[in-house]
RNA sequence: GUCCCCAUCGUCUAGUGGUUUAGGACACCGCUCUUUCAAGGCGGAGACCCGGGUUCGAAUCCCGGUGGGGACACCA
């Protein structure tokens, strides 16, 4: 049988850090099988799911590459074939009429917490007679759960877990309004998608053992559960969108690549050897159950940044200008020139050998399309008036030059400084702080070339011509 | 409160009874390369939660403790 997986996120928030993992593993799970990957809303809770949600998390899917392979199915299209399982389970005797009230439930709970017995329904309606039904309250339908014997669950994930049935609820199917509840709502849609293969977090692991159960009283062949370990934020709990609001979205807007992402992912939980850097079609190739730990792991953003930079200095750029562009535009609130464009793709080789994230790199990126409005502290102090005196010739030698690339650059400089009896450092730190504002960048030779001969040399006259009071020297010259 | 799960460097992990002076990655600290910063190379510091067993031998198996997490709705 071909391996079907599924998401089924609820969309009452963002994809969380949490979701798209589970849905990372599900997909890669059913493209190592050569399965498909099913999207299904979960979205019953009227109350709390929102169309932007469903758009966030379609968003984020897509913008993280997890392709699903049919229209998504919404959970809230499906409440007749729900219901009709309920009543199919009523009319077989597994499941009953309830006829007690929310005070009597609060009440019982009360109870059971006070006497340190398990808080669950007591199942005073499972054998009472339907004659003794009051005729003014509208009841609800419970499932007939075993009471005694124990369940276990061969999760390929968790491996075998035992539940004795005593904890079992006879748990609310159908609610009074006559919609269906999450446990059988589940059952019903995982059933007639197909799915074999339920991956999900761990914290549904309890569930399995009602849903094992109403898969059986229906006679249905239960799917596998593989229950992953949940993520901990740097607090050691759960991460959900409770704690902090953190949608994959947040992450893209940070600077991060998908692929960085996924494969950051990835090495959260899911180990093989000494791997680390593993792209998307090895990560195909290699990826199963048995790699997923059992612990939960907690984020690690220095980690990510690591896997951005990597996967970064691999991309390709345009690819790269284009998204510095985009940013750039945002920030400067002007459309890019042809000039400005062609710059940033000649210096992003450079540049991106430097940067941790898109942000970094559209920040370090800025000097390539506009003159730096402020030197950085350190940059204004290499800018001495002894230094701009020396750009000043430096700029009048280099205006000479025959061919203005970066090896000729190079050779002029390093023999202008020799000249001067100076180290190339001496001459080179200068000349950053004034084209670039930064006393960081890629090569300042390079810098030089992508410049372009008019633009260097007028910032470096502008630096020259400008004294040591703080002054940028590099104001807007034409 | 009841039930379930987990436990190797700060973090992510490798390790499935001996091949281990416990390996790798991130972060950290040196050195190196060097026009700066990264990246790279080399080196360093850094962990098997505790206590009992089982065994010739335990990070690995069992039990207990401790710590952490999760679940206990007419939410999903």
């Amino acid at each position: 049988m071909s391996v079907v997986t599924r998401f089924a996120p609820s969309p009452t928030g963002y994809l969380h850090i949490g979701g798209a993992r589970t849905a990372l593993f599900n997909w890669l799970f059913a493209r190592h099988h050569g399965g498909s990957f099913l999207l299904r809303i979960e979205d019953t809770d009227r109350k709390r799911s929102t169309p932007e949600a469903i758009q966030a998390i379609l968003d984020g899917l897509k913008w993280l590459g997890l392709e699903w392979d049919a229209p998504p199915t919404y959970q809230s299209k499906r409440l007749e074939r729900h219901a009709e399982v309920a009543y199919q389970l009523l009319a077989d005797g597994n499941a009953y009429r309830c006829y007690a009230t929310q005070d009597e439930l609060e009440a019982m709970r009360e109870q059971a917490r006070k006497e340190g017995r398990p808080i669950k329904y007591d199942g005073r309606w499972r054998d009472r007679d339907p004659a003794e039904a009051p005729d003014d309250i509208t009841p609800c339908i419970r499932i007939r759960m075993p009471q005694d014997g124990s369940t276990t669950l061969n999760d390929r994930v968790q491996g075998e877990v035992t539940v004795d049935n005593a904890q079992l609820d006879d748990m609310v199917i159908l609610r009074q309004d006559g919609t269906p509840t999450y446990n059988l709502s589940v059952v019903v849609d995982d059933y007639d998608m197909g799915i074999t293969d339920v991956i999900r977090g761990d914290d549904h692991l309890t569930n399995a053992f009602k849903q094992a159960k109403v898969y059986a009283l229906l006679g249905w062949q239960a799917p596998a559960f593989a229950h992953i370990p949940l993520i901990h934020g740097p607090d050691g709990a759960k991460m959900s969108k409770r704690h902090g609001a953190v949608g994959v979205e947040t992450y893209r807007d940070q600077g991060y690549l998908p692929e960085a992402m996924r494969n950051y992912l990835l090495r959260l939980g899911w180990g093989h050897g000494d791997l680390e850097i593993v792209s998307t079609e090895k990560a195909i190739e290699l990826f199963d159950l048995d790699g997923v730990g059992k612990s939960a792991a907690r984020f690690d953003f220095d980690k990510l940044d690591n896997f951005n930079g990597h996967y970064m200095r691999q991309a390709d750029d345009t690819r790269l200008t284009d998204l510095v562009q985009e940013r750039l535009e945002a920030e400067l609130g002007r459309e890019l020139t042809g000039d400005d464009r062609s710059r940033l793709l000649a210096g992003m080789d450079g540049l991106k050998q430097r940067a941790k994230t898109l942000r970094d790199l559209s920040e370090s990126a800025q000097f390539y399309v506009q003159r730096p409005k402020q030197l950085t502290p350190k940059a204004d102090k290499q800018l001495s008036d002894d230094a701009r005196a020396r750009l000043g010739k430096l700029a009048e030698r280099l205006a000479e030059v025959s061919n203005w690339n970066q090896d000729l650059l190079e050779s002029e400089t390093r023999d202008f400084a020799e000249g001067l009896d100076l180290g190339l450092g001496k001459v080179a730190q200068p000349l950053r702080a004034a084209l670039t504002g930064s006393t960081v960048s890629p090569g300042i030779f390079e810098v030089m070339e992508v410049l372009g001969r008019q633009e260097t040399l007028a910032r470096l006259r502008a630096a020259a011509e400008a004294d040591d009071t703080g002054d940028t020297g590099t104001g807007d010259a034409d």
